[in-house]
DNA sequence: GCCTGTCAATCAGTGAAGCTGACGATTTAT
DNA sequence: ATAAATCGTCAGCTTCACTGATTGACAGGC
């Protein structure tokens, strides 16, 4: 399990490695991107990141110059970091299929049936527990 | 992927804490008690874990009495690293069964059929891969 | 028997990564 | 208006593994 997983781990760094960034800030731009700006707490909070830590990786996507802190007129204590055009066309041209790319490579050994079935199974096995919540949108793979 | 291997960790991390161990440390023992006692080189490299870092799991180990260090009379630079009869009960009677309680807890959203399936493959997802060796024995679940 | 080279274990220091606790700025509640 | 809570930030701490160097032990050439 752990040794897949840094398999894992590994591949999708050096997915998105020589664009400059590690594996937390594709989480970041793709939550962005699909849901739209957001304040760093929500951003943090919502992938499992420390809200110190979220500070750090939005420096580094802004100096990237992918993503923009603007304020948020409604709560002036929160920013809405959002994607700037570069960003967005950095991450839905480039970035995103590299990840792609490496997910197949991941996948290698199996077969389009397998790989679903070993998606349907992952999945299970982290949201079907009795204990705590078991309602989460999508995420990684 | 990283989500469920976290669960992983974390479930194994909290079946060993309560005898004051590691997952590290619960892989040496495991690895002393079915191979025999080993120099802390060989243990080291065989799992992945550095070869420095091997020292204060010994260390630590040593201290709680479940393992000794001998000289191999073979080739005296290196240890005999040994577990102690207390180590070896220890091992064997409490925290592998904590390690098994800890597996079907981890897998509790299967069914049997399920487990296999799923361990089969994983272990494919890790071995079968055309690059690198794909010849290993048997590790981590 | 030596001299050189290699290997095992150790240790001090380094560096990455994340987290805690505190702070100013702002919002919300009483 | 005052108090409590929230967002972003930063300094400092902890954890962890790794690099490089040191000591003791083996192996081979001569």
């Amino acid at each position: 399990m752990s040794k897949a997983n840094d398999m894992f781990v590994q591949i999708l760094e050096s997915a998105v490695e020589p664009f400059g960034l590690r594996s937390k800030d594709f989480i970041v731009l793709t939550a962005i991107d699909t849901m739209g700006p957001q304040s760093q707490q929500q951003l943090a909070s919502t992938h499992g990141i420390d809200r110190t830590t979220m500070v750090s990786v939005v420096d580094g996507l802004e100096r990237l110059g992918l993503v923009q802190r603007a304020r948020n007129p409604d709560d002036r204590r929160k920013y809405a970091i959002g994607l700037t055009s570069e960003g967005q066309a950095l991450l839905r041209h480039k970035v995103a299929p590299a990840m792609l790319d490496a997910l197949d490579n991941f996948l290698a050994p199996f077969s389009p049936d397998e790989r679903e079935l070993f998606n349907k199974l992952l999945w299970r096995l982290v949201y079907e527990r009795d204990s705590p919540g078991e309602d989460e949108a999508g995420e990684r793979a």
